[in-house]
DNA sequence: TAGAGACGGCCCACTGAATT
DNA sequence: AATTCAGTGGGCCGTCTCTA
C-alpha cells in the first residue's frame, strides 16, 4: 500500500486518549459510558496507531483487542505498520510478530470476546455521532475490517493541540457533529453509503426494496423478480428476514390478516411469499441458501408447524429452498438433506423449478 | 442493601480465507 | 473442489463495583 497517508502522531498512552475523548464525548453528550471509557480509549489509540483514518487502513474489533503494552510502546512507523498486517491476518500472527521482537509480554489488551462491547458500544456510538468513516462494500458478516475514524475526529487527537486550541478545535468539531443538525448529517451519510451497495429489489406491487449486499440477496431478488411472477398467480411479498436485521415486513396488512406472528426469537423462513391467485390461494416459505440452511424435514416440520399454529392450512404451504446454482457446492450439500414434499430453485437457471416430491400424493 | 452499570464470557448463524 | 477455521453480526448472562 504505497499511496496510504502517514501514520499520525500519537499522544503518550490510553489515559491520554480517555482525557480526550471525555472531552470530545463525555457520557453526558452520548448518553453512555461506551464513547469515553476505557474500552473507548483502547480503540482510539489503536486506530491512531495503525492509522485507521477516512478509509485508509480500517480494522475490525479483534485489531484492538490483540493490542499489548508491549507493542504500544513501539512507535516507529515500522513496527506500527508491522502489527497493523499482523492483526489483519490473525492472533498466531500477532504472537509471532511478538516474539520476533523480543517481547516477553503476551497478554492482549482484552480476550476475543471483548471484540462485543468494541463492536456494539464504542464504534456504534462514535458512528452515531459522526466519528467514524463506515466501511464500503464490507458484507455483514464479512470479517474484513470495516472501521476507520473520520479526519475531523481523528484531527483532535493531535498531540501539538493542547489547552485552548484543543478546547477550541474540540467545540468547533462538536458544534458541526453533536448538534441535532450534525447528527441528521452522519444518518444521512450512513445511509447513502449503505444505499449505494445495497441489492435493489424489484417488488411485485411495483415498490423496491434494498438488501444488504450479498449472496443471499442476490438469491432473494432472483426469487421475487424471476421466479414469484412466473409460478405465482399473484405474487405478494409479505417479508424479508435478512442475517443482522429484525424481519423486514412488507405487507404488515396482509399478514395481519394472515393471523401469522412475525417472532422474533422463533424460526421463521428467509422470504415468504403469498399466491393470492383464487384459484391458488398458497403461501410460499422460502430459505434462501448462499453458503447453508435449506429447507430439511425438520425445518419443514417447524416452520409448518408456524403455519399451522395459526391457521394455514398444510396443504396451503409450499416449501422452497432457492440456490445459486445447481452445480454450486452449496446444492451438492444441500441435496442429502432437502425435505420431501419441497422445491429448489436456481438463479442460473430461473425458468426450471426442482421438485422433489410425494409420489403416492399426487 | 437493592439496583444499575461495566465488563468479560458464552452461544448461534453466517462468511470468506486458508488449508487439505 | 471440499472442508476447516477464524472472525464477523446478533443475542444473553454472571460477577463485580459503585451508588442511591
Amino acid at each position: 500500500m504505497p499511496d496510504q497517508p502517514a501514520l499520525p502522531a500519537l499522544l503518550a498512552d490510553r489515559t491520554a486518549y480517555k482525557a480526550r475523548l471525555e472531552q470530545i464525548l463525555p457520557a453526558s453528550i452520548t448518553g453512555t459510558t461506551a464513547s469515553a471509557n476505557e474500552i473507548a480509549a483502547a480503540v482510539a489509540f489503536t486506530m491512531m496507531y495503525v492509522g485507521a483514518v477516512d478509509g485508509h487502513r480500517p480494522i475490525r474489533p479483534s485489531t484492538v483487542a490483540w493490542m499489548r503494552d508491549g507493542i504500544a510502546a513501539r512507535r516507529d512507523d515500522a513496527d506500527r505498520q508491522a502489527y497493523y498486517l499482523a492483526a489483519l491476518r490473525s492472533k498466531q500472527a500477532v504472537d509471532a510478530q511478538c516474539h520476533a521482537w523480543g517481547l516477553t509480554e503476551t497478554r492482549s489488551w482484552y480476550a476475543d470476546n471483548s471484540r462485543e462491547p468494541i463492536r456494539d458500544e464504542t464504534l456504534r456510538t462514535w458512528a452515531d455521532n459522526g466519528a467514524l468513516v463506515s466501511g464500503s462494500g464490507v458484507q455483514t458478516t464479512s470479517s474484513a475490517p470495516r472501521y476507520t475514524l473520520h479526519p475531523d475526529f481523528a484531527a483532535l487527537f493531535d498531540p501539538t493541540l493542547t489547552g485552548e486550541k484543543l478546547d477550541t478545535a474540540i467545540k468547533d468539531w462538536q458544534s458541526r457533529h453533536l448538534t441535532l443538525t450534525g447528527r441528521a448529517r452522519a444518518a444521512r451519510a450512513h445511509a447513502a453509503a449503505r444505499a449505494e451497495e445495497a441489492v435493489v429489489v424489484h417488488l411485485p406491487d411495483g415498490g423496491t426494496r434494498e438488501l444488504h449486499i450479498g449472496a443471499s440477496s442476490e438469491i432473494i431478488r432472483g426469487v421475487i423478480e424471476q421466479f414469484a411472477p412466473v409460478r405465482l398467480g399473484d405474487p405478494v411479498v409479505i417479508f424479508v428476514s435478512q442475517s443482522g436485521e429484525k424481519v423486514n415486513v412488507l405487507d404488515e396488512a396482509l399478514l395481519k390478516r394472515l393471523g401469522l406472528p412475525v417472532d422474533q426469537q422463533r424460526l421463521l423462513p428467509d422470504l415468504l411469499l403469498a399466491d393470492l391467485d383464487p384459484a391458488r390461494d398458497a403461501l410460499w416459505l422460502v430459505e434462501v441458501v448462499a453458503t447453508d440452511g435449506p429447507i430439511t424435514e425438520e425445518r419443514r416440520a417447524a416452520l409448518l408447524g408456524w403455519a399451522t399454529d395459526h391457521g394455514v392450512s398444510p396443504d396451503r404451504c409450499r416449501f422452497l429452498t432457492a440456490f445459486e446454482s445447481r452445480t454450486a457446492a452449496p446444492f451438492k450439500k444441500a441435496v442429502p438433506q432437502l425435505a420431501r414434499g419441497s422445491y429448489a430453485w436456481f438463479l442460473d437457471e430461473p425458468d426450471g423449478l426442482l421438485a422433489w416430491e410425494d409420489l403416492a400424493a399426487e
